[in-house]
DNA sequence: CGGGCAGTTGACCCCGCTCAAGCGCGGTGG
DNA sequence: CCACCGCGCTTGAGCGGGGTCAACTGCCCG
């Protein structure tokens, strides 16, 4: 972890996100006075489950995952967090250690908000109180689904799913490939399964023309009939 | 559902939410004047997924189970609520349909605060806010949890934790037997199982001596047990 | 008395996990 | 520069957890 010198200024900031929004032009230049900005190298670890998080992080630049660790060490990924997204101001707003790990898998440059003046904004500007709780209801929102989701269908149902997800979260490069880059156990890691599932059901879908491989890059080819897969027809 | 003559007071309330601590005399009042309160027998639905919510409710008395619907028509139970918890919030505040179906499974009191005065309270109260937030962060943090469990561990691992869980939510009656009472259909709708697996399971652990049961009724006998199972020692 | 639903048990079998072996590639050290 | 190592990926074999289907029971209620 690196700090950063040219720091982004918040009031500019072209991916600001929503909840910033509702900042006073006074608030946002105490914000971009009191935050610090850091960059990280892919693999770096901002923080880890069990760990008191340092502050609500705004992610500049960059990809990170979210992830809880099973008993036999596997990674459960809950979630990613892109350009624009805030994370971490779970643990700030409950007071519990954080419930994820948060790693770096793209480099990225990410301000942080100390934790005792996130929740001051949240308790002077009831706006962007409002829309802090907006996003934690959506993500609860998404949690429920993927409960439902691993619950009740197969793997190559949730590979699909997983698939599209990361189409619409992260879109495409030039290539038409997927943005997003993940080795086949960090999928395994999202979807639910062991690796070589994830590899066998990536060939099938490849040999049936839904998708096409090169390397760790996937390319969608027939969305329409992925979206039947995943929602099992 | 039929309307209640005579209507828990808010003020003296003694299910009280811990949010509701945070609201003044004032607002206390004009709660307790634009509130509504019904009575729901067991199995009556309070809102279905994807549907509006009305407004958010406060759980006077009995239990409400929360769940989603997949493909097959099979409940997946996300959540109870009982006494002094609110519910429907999610939506509310989020400004999305309901994303689960509540049903009461045990003969219940409900008060209703209309969306509109909900919102208007968190605008208006930032200490109120501010628990409202912790409300729905803690909830995340339970269903990533949750999350995890359903995508690494196995049934009977699950189920071990489900007891473990419904017996420190809900607690016991006087002769032990844990007060909530279930089918065997929603406890599999919880583990994310097949009815028949539940059952299956129960009669192992009856055997093993960890628990006892009496038709719907379940004690439990080695909650030490149980809890090395449910982590899968 | 009969219908229906919750619960139970047995039989069967398939999805997906585990283990093992082999391959390709990039980095490192001799 | 090459040899080696290790990691990520791939494929095959095998098997067991748990889902599905079917049949039966007991109980509640009309």
């Amino acid at each position: 972890m690196t700090i950063k010198n040219e720091i982004p200024n918040c009031e500019y900031c072209f991916v600001k996100n929503d909840i910033f929004r509702h900042l006073t032009k006074d608030e946002t230049d105490v914000l971009a006075y009191v935050k610090n900005c850091n960059t990280y190298k892919k693999g770096e670890t901002i923080y880890s489950e069990n760990n008191r998080v340092a502050g609500v992080y705004c992610i500049n630049e960059g990809i990170v995952k979210h992830y809880k660790t099973g008993t036999e060490g596997k990674e459960q990924i809950i979630r990613f967090s892109k350009k624009g997204d805030i994370f971490g101001f779970r643990s700030i707003i409950s007071g519990d250690l954080a419930c994820t790990t948060a790693k770096v898998i793209e480099e990225s440059t990410i301000c942080i908000i100390p934790a005792t003046h996130f929740i001051k904004l949240i308790k002077d500007n009831s706006g962007f109180a409002m829309s802090v709780m907006k996003l934690s209801c959506k993500e609860l929102g998404f949690a429920n689904k993927y409960i439902l989701d691993i619950a009740q269908k197969n793997v190559r149902e949730r590979l699909a799913e997983i698939l599209l997800l990361l189409h619409t979260n992260f879109g495409v490069n030039p290539n038409n490939y997927l943005k997003i880059s993940l080795t086949r156990e960090e999928l395994a890691g999202i979807v639910g399964t062991a690796t070589e599932s994830v590899i066998r059901l990536l060939s099938e879908f490849k040999k049936d023309k839904l998708i096409e491989l090169d390397k760790r890059q996937i390319k969608l080819l027939d969305i329409t009939k992925l979206k039947r897969i995943s929602e099992s027809y």
